[in-house]
DNA sequence: CTTTGTGAATGCTTTCACAGCA
DNA sequence: TGCTGTGAAAGCATTCACAAAG
């Protein structure tokens, strides 16, 4: 029952809704970039693909930081959501697992443009020690504590393969990683306080499939 | 109570329901490859993640799997599962943008041995077009209406940077692909009947980010 | 007159709780 | 007895439609 004395941003916002947030902020800032000063919400909606009643409702839960009749400014809507969502400051992240697709992460610009630091990109496997992936060498999974204490790690990335991955989880708990995001295809289990979003790409496959063969089954003419 | 005469898989299922189908199917999968052959509703719920609740009202819009008093026939439900997605056949996937994460994607052993086949590696950069990743050549973009055509091509994955996907989703459905699944951060635009579905890392780290920052913020003890 | 912000209505999803069957 | 399958209830999310504000 935590009596939050709240700052003020202490509205909770739904869940849903966080989830679009990061999309609403991607397409400020390609308005921004691309010299657009204010945006109804329609434009906006447009961008980000959504529709206009659902963005504002969106934004609503945030504040008002529209002006009736003539929409947002882009800027500083771009400020308020990045601040909402905590990408104003930069958080730092280790890799597990630099496979295909850990060094795929490891190398992907678009971390450290939207509030994102890799610091450590680590391996079980003493052959990879050797090699050095974006800049960052590839380091032994043991040295995670002192690297988490280190540099203050809260979100780590799992992108070992499944059997590995449990624990990996278990050991990032225990470091004090309080958010992970899995990319083994797997559940993870963790205590309640930490998060785990995963992203499976076979299942983004498989959610395709099903409808795929719902429409070549119904029409074919 | 419906008279179902129906061909028998026409119930529509909620899509909340169908993206979970995937999950169930991978536990099914682990779980008979460990030599269970039944198990009841808790326990496929456990090693799926979700209450047992919740899936059994998914398992009851496929149809009445179960054994009242016993559980499921693992294999059984498995099959029956992977017969509504849609992964009892192999369906061809292309890869457009063989950079990283392409690379990734290509050599990902996940999407064979569930129900897909990756049938060309396409890239407009003519300096990729010496190489071979996971044992395919990468082709030019240029190639992507004839090896639709060749392989009935039914799913397109896009994995290039964000200016590029665009113009690649409407070749894609230029060439009759009605699946896309979209790891470049942008929105796309695309007839209705083509389906969409993206991954995109950052956001998934700045939904992350943002219960992380809740968590430091309130409360400490 | 334009466009936001938001109650109220609608539509989904999850959870409950128990009847029905093995 | 034990566990599934499912109506009914509760909880979320989206959409509507309009009053309020500039």
């Amino acid at each position: 029952m935590t009596a939050r004395t709240s700052p003020e941003s202490a509205r909770d916002i739904p869940e849903a809704t966080v989830a679009r947030l990061p999309v609403y902020l991607r397409a400020l800032v390609t308005l921004s970039e691309s010299g657009t000063v204010t945006c109804s919400s329609e434009e906006l909606a447009v961008a980000a693909g959504v529709n206009s009643a659902k963005l504002r409702k969106d934004l609503s839960y945030l504040g008002s930081y529209g002006t009736r009749g003539v929409g947002y400014d882009v800027d500083y809507l771009r400020y308020q959501i990045a601040r909402e969502i905590g990408v104003t400051q930069d958080w730092p992240v280790v890799i597990v697992g630099i496979g295909n697709l850990g060094q795929a992460l490891a190398n992907y610009s678009g971390f450290r443009s939207r509030g994102f630091r890799v610091v450590a990109l680590l391996d079980a496997n003493p052959e990879r020690h050797d090699e050095v992936v974006a800049g960052l060498d590839v380091r032994p999974f043991d040295h995670l504590e002192q690297i988490a204490r280190d540099h203050a790690v809260a979100i780590g990335v799992i992108a070992t393969p499944a059997v590995a991955a449990q624990d990996v989880a278990d050991r990032m708990v225990a470091c004090g990683i309080t958010s992970i995001l899995n990319f083994a295809p797997t559940v993870l289990n963790v205590p309640d306080q930490v998060d785990v979003r995963k992203v499976d790409l076979s299942i983004e496959l498989q959610i395709l499939a099903y409808h795929e063969q719902r429409k070549t089954h119904g029409a074919a003419t």
